[in-house]
DNA sequence: AATGTCAATTGACAGTGTCAAGTATAGTAC
DNA sequence: GTACTATACTTGACACTGTCAATTGACATT
């Protein structure tokens, strides 16, 4: 098995690798994600990883990107089902996903939205599923503000209602605030927000 | 150097420990914070912090205590200052002082808000610092829902507009929403979601 | 002077990320 | 077919981590 790899090859192995890697994530959070364990579990050596990515960091880098794409396809289907509806009720499908997620899987979550290297700017790869993940709810308040719709710029609301969901299911995740009916006040919480944000809310 | 330790000593010697480990995250970052590096920067040997912290675990328990109270302190002298100011003022400064300590130390907010250990429960200590802290701006809040100010009940604006701020100071600090004038922005969101909630805006 | 108590130190170990050296196999040249 | 080389992969080794266990050493009591 050592010929040299065809381009396919490596992008498999390292998908592989990936997959092993978010598996050990949501299984048994992020302090269980060692590269040894990985490569255990992956049924390779203990360097291989280090074949596919440059260090762990780069690893967890990777991770965070396939996180990241990962809301975004589900957001991007969630709000594909309810695309002839008006653009509050979208959004409000696209911040009903976010929650979703992020309280199903609090430990990618925390991933995705905590870069570890503090000082580094983001990668390009990483800074382009970003922007695609925000593009999501920012394309719909851009239409939204087009239609007159908004008391506020897009990109302002965009920011507010971002931050507010981010902020309640952080302090959810972290057990920071009570749990209950938490689905549902947070929903509540979010319609609360667009509301603020749209000039006149349309009754269903 | 070996009598039996009064109670003033240990507790003594147990808050040089945290200030040393305290400086250490401020300086160097979370990663660089390791027992031996912190029983060297205090000057005493290996393993004496754990004469005074279970394990690592604790230290960092009661470092993240440490930093909440820190928080809550400036907050309450901030709001000192403009206690005989209307309560929606009260509310803005508390929030500015939020968000100037979560820029100013982002590596002790981020430990104040995210607890390590998911399955287990904050300590009673930990959740009588969560409560003295959130009650800053819950006390206000509460207030005002008495005054018949609130569009909403109080806990729920309280969770809105804690949750934009902790989302917006998290996003911030993670480098996922870009910067520029970022400290008015925040203050001009959060005036926002306080304009929402107030029923009517008192101009000053 | 002997003993016991207890703060504090040092020794040791398993586990981590990672560099460097080694191994083995597939392809190529003759 | 044999020798060579490139390359996928493995193993050895090291510094560093948290932590348990045994040891040391100074004081108080007898």
């Amino acid at each position: 098995m050592n010929k040299p790899l065809t381009g396919d090859e490596i992008v498999e192995k390292r998908a592989n690798l990936l997959d092993c890697a978010m598996a050990i994530l949501e299984k048994d959070g992020i302090q269980a994600l060692t590269l040894r364990r990985l490569a255990e579990e992956a049924g390779v050596s203990r360097q291989t990883p280090y074949l596919y990515f440059k260090d762990k960091a780069a690893l967890v880098d990777a991770m965070r990107i396939a996180g990241l794409n990962r809301l975004t396809g589900v957001a991007q289907a969630a709000v594909a089902g309810v695309e002839q509806q008006d653009l509050i009720e979208q959004l409000r499908v696209v911040g009903e996903t976010y929650v979703r997620f992020g309280l199903e899987n609090p430990a990618v979550y925390k991933l995705v939205f905590t870069p570890i290297r503090p000082d580094e700017p983001p990668t390009p790869e990483h800074k382009k599923a970003i922007e695609a993940n925000q593009n999501v709810a920012a394309a719909r308040m851009k239409s939204a503000w087009k239609e007159g719709l908004l008391a506020l710029p897009p990109d302002r609301l965009n920011n507010v209602f971002w931050a507010a969901l981010h902020g309640l299911i952080s302090l959810r995740n972290e057990g920071l605030i009570a749990d209950g009916e938490i689905f549902e006040q947070i929903r509540s919480d979010m319609d609360y927000v667009l509301a603020c944000g749209f000039i006149e809310r349309q009754e269903k």
